[in-house]
DNA sequence: CCAAAAGTGTTCGAACTACACCCATGT
DNA sequence: ACATGGGTGTAGTTCGAACACTTTTGG
């Protein structure tokens, strides 16, 4: 790197903003936190981190994941770049944003503290610096689309989740109820869950069998021409 | 812009990258070009350019498109960010791709020839320098989706199409033959196209009538839960 | 025994697929 | 007259939508 090219043209900082979502009592939630620096220091903001030399973007984005979350290797999916001149009232900055998909009960409060972080309904979010609020509704359009057609959705549960749970994740996803008896038939006529002996009893006296998705069979299902879809 | 809140990051030359998409023949067409300037001169390549200080990265994405099209207000989405340390050879650079629809047959040769520019079918594409292949294959796979849930085919097209014309535009973007009758019943029941009483003689003794795509009728269709699905 | 959530099948209509022949016209 | 592409309808099937009652069990 030192052919120098380009010297005409102008630098920008070039940021990554993180959608991380998780799910909670039939609400999907975005973890937020207080800004701790200029400008707009003490604002509600996504998580963020500006890309550094030796770094590709998603690396930058990985990076951030993994100090805010201590998960390694979450789903994560690029969004977009959001380019405006006056986005950040700072300086020109370029982001990129990207959603990740976490189960929130795994979830280390101490780092919460550390981070001034806190989950949040996006039904109910506060006001956002800059454009956070506009990369969190695109990043939920973009879950819609995408959780319809892939099996991502599950990254938002426990490897053990019972069918209520899914639906009622799939009812926040779509923000639409859905017939339970439908949903269970499409289900089944996909086969890629296994029920397990065990019931989770939390949420219902009668209490409800526990899932896991079979990741082994959907790609064995997808070589066959399989769609996911839901 | 002047605080300097972040003067401890790095900057990044950004720029943008534009998938100009046309169509002919049963093709979808692709506009490269022949680089002019270090590094990779004389390689193939997508239209692109520089962000510039005042401007957001939609603004030059349409100053490009503007600039090698001479068409202004050209249908365009983002497609993506692109960020690999390596991605482009002279520098480290940070690339945001576009694509962009345009009618082929509306096209100035003189401008093809001053950008060194030609229509390469994207089944039948040179290597391209970086990572621009990537960037089509993406835009391709973006184009199947959105193509197949919004009206943004016909800007593929001259205002005055035939209905074979559009059927095989269909097949290009999804690379599948498609059934004629149930194509053409599809359209019919959304009634969105307007007949002519002009006939385009061009491929055909018999001659086929030329519709026209009436965004009136969409745009007030969509208002009552219309959804558009070919 | 009762409240609360889990679980289970069938029917109806809409939408998709497959499919083959006649039409118009320039040469 | 014939070759070439344009235009049309129906039947069968699949898929999605609507819908109500029984089961389990902790309190």
């Amino acid at each position: 790197m030192s052919a120098a090219f380009y010297q005409k043209e102008v630098k920008f900082f070039v940021a990554v903003d993180c959608i991380i979502l998780g799910f909670n009592d039939k609400e999907l939630n975005v973890l937020l936190y207080k800004r701790k620096f200029e400008p707009m220091k003490g604002e509600w903001s996504l998580m963020g981190g500006f890309v550094r030399s030796g770094e590709s973007i998603n690396d930058a984005a990985s990076r951030v994941l993994t100090e805010c979350t201590g998960i390694h290797d979450l789903f994560m999916e690029q969004v977009g770049a959001y380019g405006d001149v006056t986005r950040d009232l700072g300086e020109r900055v370029v982001s990129v944003a990207y959603y990740a998909l976490v189960n929130l009960n795994d979830f280390n409060t101490d780092l919460l503290k550390e981070y001034n972080a806190q989950w949040t309904r996006v039904s109910d979010l506060p006001n956002l610096i800059f454009d956070h609020t506009l990369m969190i509704k695109d990043t939920l359009a973009r879950l819609k689309r995408k959780a319809a057609t892939r099996p991502v959705g599950f990254n938002l549960l426990p490897d053990k989740f019972t069918l209520p749970q899914l639906q009622n994740l799939y009812e926040a996803i779509y923000q639409t109820p859905l017939d339970k008896r439908n949903f269970r038939k499409k289900l089944n006529s996909m086969d890629i869950l296994e029920k397990l002996d065990e019931k989770d009893k939390k949420s219902s006296k009668r209490g409800a069998f526990y899932y896991t998705f079979n990741k082994e069979k959907y790609d064995k299902l997808l070589e066959d021409g399989f769609y996911f879809s839901l």
